[in-house]
DNA sequence: CTGAAAGCGCTAACAC
DNA sequence: GTGTTAGCGCTTTCAG
């Protein structure tokens, strides 16, 4: 193994001269950078990740929180993570994946061993076990998600509950006045998952503002969930003529099911979803939706953390306004219903 | 922060002791081992992760590169990810997520630095350029794929050989003599990606075994692109009743154009998938499916992995038998079909 | 069964 | 602009 010493003898200069090189932390002259450069290439030298890591107390890893749990869509959270890890490497850090699974331990073991120097957590609760932890640390992180109180703590998420009042909006403003929701798994609701509660509260306020009634249930994925569910909406409300899906896995089988009782999308229903591009540009009616930035998601969290290692930036809650795309599922409310 | 030192001089004994109490790595007396133990949690000791490294030479971290590439199906990858980095925390490792970005360069730069002490590779090409690199290191690595050449590689997947004749043996046994294959995207065929190639051998050697007629078709995800797949097929071999996919983003599309024409599954058609068996029952009909093997892939690289870095285990490639799952999407071919 | 002490390879004062 | 040097916190011989 190369080390800097030998690197150092090699270009006939100090160690100390080629760490500087290497850090540029201080000026060094043309002539004696160029040696050093050689000499690195020459012998291919790889500086050691634990002695640097040791002697400036920075490990240059940043650690990602993933969830364990697959309720959630899944494609989302691996867009999110390769966009922080391909981030985190621009800015000359490498990411440590976690899973969920050790709880808060893994919070106390990276801080406390100092194997990462910050860390990213998804998929947060409103009332996350883990903030505690992190308030007390002095430790950056930076939260994808948002939990009830965010004090002392940096967020970046979509803003859901201007999801939820833009999908009402567009929906009433082509005279819609009855709204289900199909929602995400009830699972998702009972664990308080941030953003299922704001998108509803959005749905909700918006709708009281704008006169339209608004129903609301949670949905399993899949083909029979949705039959079961879709039928106990239009028992309930008959005149049902907008629907807002947040649950990936519903979205073809509402499709599906709508298309099989004779109900036309966007003629006779519309739809909007909340979802990825691509699942909205790949369903058999290619649908209105707001999209989840998964990508400048993870952008904006690791800004935020380099952000904050660099001495820079505060705490803050970063919300990305979401943006509605108008597609072929949705149209004017059939007139004749009320 | 806490140190070694100073939990061995709070235990009244020396910094070895300390050490050693912590790896087990010699014995220890058993109030020793109680009196440093105690004041390791009254302390909140937490060993430095870098001086570790330095000092052993052993980061305790595996390097797991993903690709970048989104044609593929993505749950399966996290999956995968998920469980590595969960089978590797049970033998106290971490797992570094390196996304396919760099390229071969990340190998370099991992190995050199000892950042990791291994590495899992996803997503390999028949011929992937990262593999030379790989035979001439001495770092411990285990692809989750197969490559053309596995001299001197460690291997772990799915026998997708095996898996396509599996398809094709179903089939053929309720009858069926026209076979239909939808693949995956035309640039993974490209690519040369070992297991869609794989799975078409296994796919034609078998058929030509049996004598089953075997139309191969690529076919990019969602309904436009299944359609016209689908016409072609039609088109060429109207006899056709059975259907083996290997594309997630096709099954739907697919079931809902069969319906959309009046053929029934499995009635008039059968079909067969290869999938995640979660994709398999949230599919319109219960797919018969061989199902990937996500979690036991990721958790055999990870035993390979830990073979090899402990000094056992050897280069091998495990070929995980694949399972064929009857569900409601295959029966006897209509009668009085060619 | 336990201690003492020599590094591991690098960074960052401190000197010049 | 460059060199000297004292650690960073831990592992691991070597001694007892």
């Amino acid at each position: 193994m190369v080390t800097l010493a030998e690197v150092a003898q090699h270009a006939g200069v100090s160690a100390s001269t080629v760490s500087y090189v290497l850090s540029g932390k201080r000026s060094i002259s043309a002539t004696t950078r160029q040696r050093v450069e050689q000499s690195i290439r020459d012998l291919g030298y790889h500086p050691n990740a634990g002695a640097r890591a040791l002697a400036s107390s920075r490990s240059n890893i940043i650690a990602l929180m993933i969830p364990l749990r697959t309720d959630m869509y899944v494609p989302v959270m691996m867009e999110i993570a390769i966009a922080v890890a391909t981030t985190a490497r621009t800015h000359g850090y490498d990411v440590l994946l976690l899973t969920g699974e050790e709880g808060p331990d893994a919070v106390r073991r990276v801080t406390g061993s100092g194997l990462a120097d910050a860390m990213i957590l998804m998929d947060v609760q409103l009332d996350d076990e883990r903030l505690p932890l992190l308030r007390e640390t002095d430790q950056p992180s930076v939260l994808i998600g948002l939990p009830s109180d965010t004090t002392g703590l940096t967020c970046v998420d979509l803003d859901f509950t201007a999801t939820g009042a833009l999908c009402v909006e567009h929906l009433a403003k082509f005279g819609h006045r009855d709204i289900a929701v199909i929602g995400e798994a009830p699972a998702v609701y009972e664990r308080h998952t941030g953003f299922a509660e704001r998108t509803l509260d959005g749905l909700r306020s918006r709708s009281r503002e704008l006169g339209v009634r608004l129903l609301h249930r949670p949905c399993e994925g899949g083909y029979d969930a949705m039959a079961l569910t879709l039928a106990r909406i239009l028992d309930e409300r008959p005149g049902t003529t907008g629907f807002v899906v947040q649950n990936e896995s519903a979205v073809e089988p509402l499709l599906a099911l709508l298309r099989q009782q004779g109900r036309a999308v966007p003629e006779d229903v519309s739809v909007v979803a909340v979802c990825p591009d691509q699942v909205a540009v790949q369903a058999s009616v290619r649908l209105t939706s707001v999209a989840i930035p998964a990508q400048e998601m993870g952008r904006h969290a690791v800004a935020q953390l380099i952000a904050k290692l660099d001495g820079r930036g505060a705490d803050e809650v970063v919300l990305i306004a979401p943006e509605l795309t108008v597609r072929a599922s949705s149209g004017p409310a059939p007139s004749g219903t009320s």
